[in-house]
DNA sequence: GCCAACGTTGGC
DNA sequence: GCCAACGTTGGC
């Protein structure tokens, strides 16, 4: 059991869209980068994840889901028509994963970003170092605690 | 829209 | 295997 937290431009799926399709889960497809794909092929049934708004007006960590689909290859690398084509992965060795994760709670007010910049138990999180533009990465179970107490959880 | 910081690519 | 060029991320 671990914790995680997610990067996701609200545009494209925001803590909402995971609201909205619960209790189904969503698939959460389309990271292109090596060290966030090896986070997520970490990730285990029952782990919990941090969403986090990035890239939009409200900057900050929304609230929370769980995996309920462990790493698996992720279906628009092969899809010529997506965005997230990658014409140099290949079948039977799948260069990409997704994960399936499904809606836990929206906090009442969104944990904003310079407030977790602010909070000292957070200082080592990934998120907050100089020029990290890790879209997954993990959380330590001290800072989830953090997270979710400042969220009045 | 700007731009610093970073990851990836590809020539050598 | 180096590294310059390029593209992307993401806060401001």
């Amino acid at each position: 059991m671990a914790y995680w937290l997610m990067k996701t431009e609200p545009d494209e799926c925001s803590i909402d869209d995971l609201a909205n399709a619960a209790p189904a889960a969503v698939i959460w497809e389309g990271v292109r980068n090596y060290q966030a794909r090896n986070f997520m092929r970490q990730m285990q049934v029952g782990d919990e994840v941090l969403i986090y708004h990035s890239s939009c007006k409200m900057i900050g960590v929304a609230g929370t889901a769980k995996v309920v689909k462990a790493a698996y290859s992720d279906p628009t690398q092969f899809d010529s028509q997506s965005s997230y084509f990658d014409a140099k992965s290949k079948k039977e060795n799948p260069r990409w994963d997704a994960v399936d994760v499904k809606f836990v709670q929206k906090f009442k007010q969104l944990l904003p970003l310079d407030a977790i910049k602010a909070m000292p138990a957070l200082q080592e999180l990934a998120l907050v170092k100089k020029g990290n533009r890790l879209s997954v990465m993990p959380v330590s179970e001290a800072e989830w605690r953090a997270i979710l107490g400042a969220a009045g959880i």
